[in-house]
DNA sequence: TTAGTTGCAAAGGCTTTGCACGCGC
DNA sequence: GCGCGTGCAAAGCCTTTGCAACTAA
């Protein structure tokens, strides 16, 4: 059984056939996925699972810290299920594919006292903006 | 005439009451609205004015780049009227509130050519989280 | 057994679209 | 007058919800 079913059983989840796919479709995978296509994926390994059930689980993951949801400018959130590993998203303003990237230094950093306007920081998320290979074509 | 208008008339836009009405809302107040936001202070001003042309005017500006379309993992996008001046954001995770802030330095220098995965990178949006001064209470 | 989960279908929020009328140039 | 812009209403996309049937523990 994945670390990530492992660590949900761990939390008093009830482990039901559809909560394992999803879990697996997002482990198998490092990909950013709409829930769609969490959807379309989970279909493939059990289909009757319904899209409620995904949009119920991923809702639910997303609670728990196991999975990160990001909002492009794009029109579906996409899933990141890279939750516990610290990373950017570099998203192509062509075709909306994300990937995983690793900057140097803290962004945080960037921004002096002077500048926090009274607010107490807790993160971060960059988004690099671009084309990606194919669509730079 | 506001400059907002000045340039979009140079750029031959056909300048229609709804148009103008639009633009004062957006160049009035340096807040981040959603459209539904920009059509409800644009009623006050102008009252048979749609949602639909004003969809279709921010989806300009935004194009022409005069607006940024903002997306933040709320629901409806929010339109930044200061598009002219490199800034980044800064969001309350309690009450969504968002304040402009400049950080110091260039944040595409943070990402090495190795991290840059063949894309051809044209920015970098980074919102900063954390609690505002009336949330950090 | 039984409380939590599922599937279905309908509703909901936000945004876009098709088309006829209106108006800036 | 021409052609773009507008308003309306309907459709569209993504997501959530209500509820009866089901099932893991």
């Amino acid at each position: 059984m994945s670390d990530l079913l492992v660590r949900l059983r761990a939390r008093g989840w009830r482990l039901t056939s559809q909560r394992r796919v999803v879990a697996e479709v997002l482990d198998g995978d490092h990909v950013h996925l709409t829930a769609d296509e969490v959807h379309a994926r989970a279909v493939e390994r059990l289909p009757e699972i319904s899209r409620a059930t995904v949009y119920n689980t991923l809702g639910e993951l997303v609670t728990l810290g196991e999975v990160l949801e990001v909002a492009t400018d794009g029109r579906a959130k996409r899933y990141d299920p890279n939750a516990h590993h610290a990373h950017q998203h570099l998203v192509c303003s062509g075709c909306g594919a994300i990937r995983d990237v690793h900057p140097q230094g803290d962004p945080l950093a960037a921004l002096p006292a002077a500048e926090r306007y009274g607010f107490v920081i807790s993160g971060a998320d960059i988004t690099y903006r671009g084309l990606c290979p194919d669509c730079s074509r």
